[in-house]
DNA sequence: GCTGAATTGTGTACTTTGTACATTATATAT
DNA sequence: ATATATAATGTACAAAGTACACAATTCAGC
């Protein structure tokens, strides 16, 4: 087998081979929720052959550093963050996706309530663009980007990550709109918040929204306990 | 910041970086569905830091290669098969997951019939092993199975994907008992039957089991073309 | 303090989907 | 001819999803 005849980790030291000479990145897509609009957090790309187009934020891996941990350190880095969501998406590992040589890269996907990240912020070359408004992107990050919001609302629809793009207290009617902005789709008022009462996830705090231009809305929190308690009971049933 | 000073690809030719010291591999955790139990297919690991552990089937990518074609290449070359269900899972990047030096894998779900693969192996050192049977495992396999393990859970419940485990005609039995092997749970027969008529993706075939000790049932094959026209219609729902 | 604009909060009838459950029919093995 | 194993089928009930309308509250502007 052909295999079998090429240096490989049994037979050659591992400074001589050929094999480990890739190079790894990650890269965040992180998401948040801004203004009614889904954006997500770039940056201008440093690299001459995609100069002054957009680009996720990442970083290489470290050769003493876990995959996960190198995702968490870009985002904590970059934003100020150190507790969000991160999740990893996929690795993509196209030949020529780099023209540095041969970088494959792994793509988290991350949820931040971007009230938290405007606090903290440091950098001034980030930028939250609208999901929608994006055009072209630097390497294949356009495909990541893609990929990664088609899992978006693959999760949003099977899990409660969704208040991790809201502040703590939230109203109804900004988690209807994040979902709805997400999923490209509208929902019925009255049956959404039906749905979700029923889920039991939702804590009242018993406050209202402040500074509307409106009848204001109760506030309501995600309630973690009650989730843990109810996610041992896993669905079982066929949906396509 | 602290990456800025470190040597990085646009500051250092590719061959002297230190970051491009990392290698690749793929591992496919190929399942299988034979006599009514779910099983993988394994090889004993030939690295003596793991002798005579089971290993799931996997290589080094190669320079030259996109990483979803380095998986496609292990299936072929080890099994004969060209024309499977074979998706990426994850990347494991653990430091010490490898014991010949930083090597990180990605893993990629393969289904496959195992009568096409009996007409086909050359291996003997290749075993399907029941996966309820399996124990420890050599590196990170265990995880990475188990991690497989449950995708493949949720894959079959919102894609038709598991009719790649059976035979292009196949009974409702045989369906029906390939899910409860995966899924761990056992369905009414009768709503069981009627809930896969009424997805419209079964085309009776009107030929009957063969050689079976009782009643025979109809046989059925899979209307790749009826799914193409529904899946457009993406289902939107929250079920947490 | 009245009016208009915007949005909240609520309930019911209907449809669809899921669930529980038992009997007759057919093929094989002996 | 009989025993064994499984196929094929339908109905009543429960649960979940969907469509839909009106009164109440707050703010802004006059």
């Amino acid at each position: 087998m052909e295999e079998l005849v090429r240096p490989n980790i049994n037979t050659t030291p591992v400074e001589l081979m050929p094999d480990f000479q890739f190079a790894l990145s990650v890269d965040c897509v992180i998401f948040g929720y801004d203004e009614g609009v889904l954006k997500v957090l770039l940056i201008e790309s440093d690299l001459p052959a995609y100069k002054g187009q957009w680009s996720l934020l990442g970083d290489l891996l470290r050769h003493d550093e876990d995959l996960d941990e190198a995702s968490y350190r870009v985002l904590r880095e970059r934003t100020g963050l150190t507790d969000m969501f991160l999740e990893q998406v996929k690795t993509f590992g196209a030949v020529n996706r780099h023209p540095a040589g041969r970088v494959l890269t792994t793509a988290y996907l991350a949820l931040v309530n971007v009230k938290d990240y405007q606090l903290k912020k440091k950098e001034n070359a980030l930028q939250w663009k609208p999901v929608s408004e994006i055009q072209t992107m630097a390497f294949d990050h356009r495909l990541i980007l893609d990929t990664s919001l088609t899992v978006l609302q693959r999760k949003i629809q099977e899990e409660p990550i969704i208040f991790n793009l809201l502040e703590k207290k939230f109203s109804l009617r900004d988690l209807q709109h994040v979902f709805e902005q997400i999923l490209g789709v509208e929902f019925d008022r009255r049956n959404f918040r039906k749905k979700l009462f029923t889920t039991g996830l939702l804590t009242d705090v018993n406050e209202m929204e402040q500074q509307v231009r409106h009848r204001p809305g109760r506030l309501y929190s995600f309630n973690q306990k009650a989730y843990e308690q109810i996610k041992r009971k896993t669905f079982v049933g066929l949906q396509f």
